[in-house]
DNA sequence: TGTACATCAGTGAACGCGCGTTCACTGATGTAC
DNA sequence: TGTACATCAGTGAACGCGCGTTCACTGATGTAC
């Protein structure tokens, strides 16, 4: 595209522009569907004006994941502090997934593991990770092993469930019976 | 490659040659460094030479995905078959996954969608799921649905300690003791 | 046992594609005087 | 208030890359007589 689809030759808020299309692309074709030159095209910008915001393409991704960290701590802590059990959080993780199924599949991808080297990545994340061992804190109480413990039993039990509808495993049709069957059911059987 | 490095102009065992070096890009790099190309190199074949064994890469993916799987189901009930406890079950899904890193993410890939299209994959992918609700009814009894519902807790649990681990979102240090943990915990507290 | 020939399993060149990134550049903005 | 100029945010052409797939082909195999 070129610039007279603008009225100016600056864009003028372009870095956002560009965060909201890839998150289209994201919502369009996941993870996989989302280059860089793509965004720019939508945005109605030159490929390399994104160099102008973004180092790379995966400074483009962390900053989108940055984002879908915090909306994702949003979706996690809005029942709780509304007075909800700990398991809405549980459903919340999972209708969260289901909702942005390529914003959840870039957030929890291989990404993850550079986050040392994105500060605003790593802040967003640890935001949805402190939620989810705060509340089973709450919930649970005990020791703090305890807590860690069945914090990471019951992210696991969600996690696993999202990754399961979302890859087609467990039919789609069956998300909620299913969601309710994991909030309600001890996993192993002793 | 040319014909130099092998006997004869035909290779004599191509398929079985071709899925054994896609394995290995899978191990290397994972679903997204597996190409149909690489694959053909590292076989010592010409990239069209492919197409006499698979119609395309989605089917050479496919059965890369099935043997995958039977090697899963076999991991899986391994334990049982020695006596050993339902939790066995759990520690060898997620130490399946950590071993095989690449297989594992293929087999629970948006491939999975197109398995009524593949009928090898079909049946080998129910192997592993036969396997998890087998083992579940065995171990709890009760209704139907409660054995559903216990399965699809379980196996969710392990499948997301699975991609957490392997995504390094909990690091990898702690894999044994989070997987104790859950094997230990009812994670709902309530 | 030898030979003709259909069939099968390879080859290698070529196509078009979209990607991330670099480069030298130009148009717009805003600040100092 | 007007102007010079540094700075900033864009452009567009180009690079090299590896990919999946098609095509017309050739060398090897095995079967019928």
């Amino acid at each position: 595209m070129s610039t007279s689809q603008r009225e100016s030759y600056h864009h003028g808020n372009l870095r956002p522009a560009l965060l909201a299309q890839a998150r289209a692309l994201l919502d369009e074709g996941g993870p996989e569907a989302l280059s860089l030159r793509e965004a720019a095209r939508r945005a109605g910008v030159s490929a390399t004006a994104t160099y102008r915001h973004f180092q790379d393409k995966e400074a483009l991704l962390a900053a989108v994941a940055a984002e879908g960290f915090r909306e994702f701590a949003a979706a996690l802590t809005t029942p709780l502090r509304a007075g909800q059990p700990f398991a809405a959080m549980g459903r919340a993780y999972v209708e969260f997934a289901l909702a942005h199924p390529g914003l959840f599949r870039l957030i929890f991808s291989p990404l993850m593991r550079e986050r040392e080297r994105y500060p605003e990545l790593k802040i967003a994340s640890n935001l949805a990770f402190d939620a989810l061992r705060g509340a089973t804190a709450l919930a649970k109480g005990g020791s703090a092993s305890d807590i860690e413990s069945t914090a990471i039993a019951a992210w696991s039990m969600v996690h696993g469930l999202a990754h399961l509808l979302l890859d087609g495993v467990l039919p789609m049709e069956r998300a909620s019976q299913c969601l309710e069957a994991i909030l309600q059911t001890p996993p192993l059987p002793r």
